[in-house]
DNA sequence: ATATTCACG
DNA sequence: ACGTACGTGAATATC
């Protein structure tokens, strides 16, 4: 089927205004509008490829509305000059397209559209008629909507898009397209003053336009008194009557005109011809797009080409309809626990109304059983909680962990065996991002999710609407675990994933407590420091500017100030200046060092001491963080909303920001950190005589890389020393090159170059290690951890150099960083197990940061559980050197002693 | 949306 | 001739 976009003009235009900051041109236009109008005009070629393209505008004046209602859209401000002045420049843009504009003066755009749509409709034969997009910025058009007929639209700034289909408005409403004029006569539309019924809103509308469908209907059965008692509360049935008038205009202003006359609408006037691609460069050069320039060659080799070269995603085959069921007693319920039970296995997903937990409400769970999607509501929890506690059955799922945490704050365990698909296509190419539900029913199944699964209706989120994407990815389970079982011979799913998960869920619920006094405190004090550091810049350079602002900083810098730019690095867009490159001109000038101060201050404040507060559950009182199992390439966790896995630690004003994180009183935070294990783990898998030599004696790991590397005794390492062998130890784990090691290092290229030299001749082990993996990567096209985490790396066969370089440095880093993170997440469960059986609910795992494990536990706890914890971690592999964990104790984690 | 900068291991 | 050490997340400015 063809396909024709319908673009409203204006409601982009207004969206894009106010999403964007206004940006303006060396010319001194503001582009604001236009750039988001652009940039939605490239988008709609690239996600929607359309054969047909018309654009709508509303025209100056009154309308047929204002004439029938005077106050029509009387509470609207004026927008800005500034907006208006952009419309001509769309105007410029949209002939530089080559596309048609259709508008009526009288008439809104809306109606112009109305008119469009039941123009295509006539067209004969039926198999012409395109399919509709109308591209908009606002929900005006919904009433449009029809099963050839959807709205693309913009939920929340410019990129939150969302495609409307009947289906998804019957989600998101609660009753279909064709009623949304009569919701709007009943609940009225503040923002184009429509009034609607005086005293009904929202909710009352939706109740009644889901009873009655139409107004007339409604009304005909108040005045018929058909209306079944109780229904309508007595108070409302006499504002309804009283408003009778009101709801009938509302309705008529609502209604969108499809008869708009004289448009002289034709198809064919439409359809997209080859682009004029230089007037449309040379526009967004005028414009300064300078990021669209780059997307232009997608579309400017002409619309059919361009279609030719992308076709349209493949009919998405109509998912066959879901059967979807909502379980209403108790005997329902006992039928799919009996099922489940006789097959051992389930795929389930949370239905959650609110962000997250704890503090979100589990509203049920979804089911998928044979051919069909069962709803449980939580009255049902009870009655599945069996199905949870048994360990014989198999539980599969999206990201279970979400579902987990679900249940326990409702107080239900999960010790099913678990197959999650979001973490098994993350083992299976750990290096990409894209394991959302989409993504993998696209990668696995070759299938698009329905499009009307994620809509959060206004109204909580409806289980039906997700029907439809669980259906789909219970199928993707039996694919997904035959890939795995193929390169995974170890069990990581089973032996850490899903048992590491587990304990995620509980870290995650447990959060940590933070002493949001102390933040205020320190808050006031940097403002105020960033205040007389603002103010010293501005002294010094004799100029007020942005100094957060990259360009900004380097045009005072380095043309104002004319500091010289020698050997300073360059990025994209200019000279760098960075921390590190601010150093080099450290002693040039006292500004650098007042710059360096400000950057610190900023960050410590934008980034933790203003937002953590703001982060801290209102419910709990802690701050709860999210980790990720599914991100890092090479199975580290990752933290998110908030990241604490980066917390300051490394200045004093860092450290500081650290003391606000507390235990709770009567409790102290414990702290178990292994030591240099990414170097044990080296020493360890390169066999390398003499580095297992050092860790065996427990000597000082740089000390002794320096010792060997200048031919000294220990005792006769300076700290220079050691600190260049510090970073050649560092260097080995991330695959150094020498220019690296000397830049960072602060020594000459040729000494890094014999220093690298000397260093692999110590340490023959090492260098042959590095050597095998590389040989054994290339061969393989993957490499992995000693666990058998794997990481494949195409990219070094490439024959560009930078590229292959990449990947062998990451080839070599992978079984490093990544045999790590296996151990940890090994320790985190056995830590765990260890816990449990001390029945103490009050000792907790809180934070993981790599290769540190932070617990809250009771006072009275400590020796026992810090005993136990060092004996555990330093337990639970066994490598060739011995491991080490280091534990420590404190109120705070800025301040920790052994 | 992308680049820059900087917080952590 | 080329670029130049691994893995993350968040805030900010600019397009």
């Amino acid at each position: 089927m063809s396909r024709l976009v319908v673009l409203d003009g204006n409601a982009i235009i207004h969206r894009a205004y106010h999403a964007i900051p206004p940006l303006t041109t060396k010319e001194g236009l503001v582009v604001n509008a236009v750039y988001g109008f652009a940039s939605m005009l490239l988008r709609v070629w690239r996600e929607l490829k359309p054969e047909y393209v018309a654009v709508t505008f509303d025209v100056a004046g009154g309308t047929f509305r204002h004439a029938a209602f005077k106050p029509y859209k009387a509470t609207r401000v004026k927008a800005d000059q500034a907006l208006y002045d952009q419309i001509p420049l769309v105007h410029e843009l949209v002939a530089a397209f080559g596309l048609s504009i259709y508008e009526k003066k009288g008439y809104e755009a809306d109606d112009v559209i109305g008119t469009i749509v039941a123009e295509v409709e006539k067209t004969k034969p039926a198999s012409e008629r395109p399919e509709v997009f109308i591209v908009t910025g606002d929900m005006d058009t919904l009433q449009l909507v029809q099963p050839t007929v959807k709205v693309f639209t913009l939920r929340k700034g410019l990129n939150d898009t969302v495609i409307y289909d009947p289906a998804a408005v019957q989600a998101r409403f609660g009753f279909g397209p064709e009623r949304l004029i009569d919701y709007k006569a009943l609940a009225g539309d503040s923002s184009d003053n429509i009034p609607g019924v005086k005293g009904v809103g929202e909710k009352t509308a939706v109740e009644l336009i889901k009873k009655f469908g139409t107004i007339e209907a409604l009304y005909e059965a108040l005045r018929g008194d058909k209306v079944p008692a109780g229904t309508i509360k007595p108070g409302m049935l006499k504002k309804l009557l009283a408003d009778e008038e009101g709801a009938k205009m509302s309705k008529y202003l609502a209604t969108i005109d499809r008869c708009v006359p004289e448009l002289h609408f034709k198809l064919a006037d439409c359809r997209l011809r080859p682009f004029a691609g230089e007037r449309i460069v040379a526009l967004f050069q005028r414009f300064e797009f300078t990021s669209l320039l780059k997307r232009i060659p997608e579309i400017a080799v002409g619309g059919a080409a361009a279609l030719a070269a992308n076709p349209a995603p493949s009919k998405n085959a109509p998912a066959k309809a879901v059967i979807f069921r909502e379980l209403t007693n108790k005997n329902e319920a006992d039928n799919l626990v009996h099922k489940i039970k006789k097959s051992g296995q389930w795929y389930c997903r949370e239905v959650v109304e609110g962000k997250d937990f704890p503090g979100a409400k589990l509203k049920g769970v979804l089911v998928v059983t044979e051919n069909q999607v069962e709803y449980a509501g939580a009255t049902f929890l009870p009655v599945l909680a069996p199905l949870f506690a048994d360990p014989g059955i198999e539980l599969s799922g999206h990201d279970l962990k979400q579902l987990v945490k679900g249940l326990l704050v409702n107080n239900v365990a999960v010790k099913n065996q678990l197959f999650d698909v979001m973490i098994a296509s993350y083992l299976l190419n750990p290096g990409s991002r894209a394991h959302d539900p989409a993504s993998i029913a696209l990668k696995v199944l070759g299938t698009a999710l329905p499009t009307s699964s994620s809509q959060e209706s206004l109204f909580g989120f409806d289980p039906r609407a997700l029907s439809g994407e669980v259906a789909l990815l219970a199928k993707a389970v039996a694919p997904l675990k035959k890939e795995l079982a193929a390169i995974d011979d170890y069990g990581l799913i089973a032996k850490i994933e899903a048992p590491v998960s587990l304990v995620l869920a509980e870290m995650e619920l447990n959060g940590v407590a933070v002493d949001r006094a102390k933040l205020g405190e320190l808050s006031v004090r940097v403002a105020a420091d960033i205040k007389k550091v603002t103010k010293e810049i501005y002294e010094l350079s004799g100029a007020e500017f942005n100094i957060a602002s990259p360009l900004q900083l380097r045009e005072v810098l380095f043309d104002k100030m004319g500091l010289p730019t020698a050997g300073v690095k360059k990025g994209k867009t200019g000279l760098s200046t960075s921390a590190e490159e601010l150093e080099k001109l450290h002693d040039l000038h006292p500004i650098i060092a007042r710059i360096s101060e400000y950057r610190e201050l900023c960050k410590l404040q934008n980034t933790y001491i203003d937002v953590l507060p703001t982060l801290i559950n209102a419910a709990t009182g802690r701050i709860h963080t999210h980790f990720n199992q599914a991100v890092a390439a090479t199975g580290r966790l990752s933290s998110t909303d908030p990241n604490l896995q980066n917390i300051p630690v490394r200045t004093p004003l860092g450290r500081e920001i650290r003391t606000a994180f507390i235990a709770e009183p009567g409790n102290v935070l414990v702290s178990a950190d292994y030591s240099q294990i990414e170097l044990r783990i080296v020493a360890s898998l390169a066999e390398d005589a003499q580095m297992l030599d050092i860790f065996s004696r427990d000597e000082d790991i740089h000390q002794a890389t320096a010792a060997a590397i200048n031919d000294v005794a220990p005792e006769k390492v300076t700290k220079e020393m050691r600190y260049a062998a510090k970073e050649i130890n560092f260097g080995v784990l991330y695959g150094m090159g020498t220019y690296g090691l000397s830049w960072r290092a602060g020594i000459p290229h040729w000494q890094a170059k014999e220093f690298i030299e000397k260093y692999f001749q110590e340490f023959a082990g090492v260098k042959k290690y590095i050597d095998r993996t590389l040989a054994f990567t290339k061969k393989e096209g993957y490499c992995e951890t000693l666990f058998g985490r794997r990481r494949y790396l195409p990219e070094l066969a490439s024959s560009n150099y930078q590229l292959r370089a990449g990947a062998e440095r990451m080839a070599v880093n992978h079984p490093i960083q990544g045999t790590a993170a296996d151990l940890m997440k090994l320790a985190m469960i056995e830590v765990h197990n260890e816990i449990t059986k001390l029945q103490n609910p009050a000792i907790k795992m809180i934070l993981q940061v790599h290769d540190e494990l932070v617990l809250e536990i009771p006072k009275n706890a400590v020796s026992e559980t810090s005993a136990l914890l060092k004996k555990t971690m330093e337990g639970v592999v066994k490598l060739r050197v011995p491991v080490k964990v280091e534990v420590k104790t404190g109120h705070n984690w800025g301040e920790m002693e052994k």
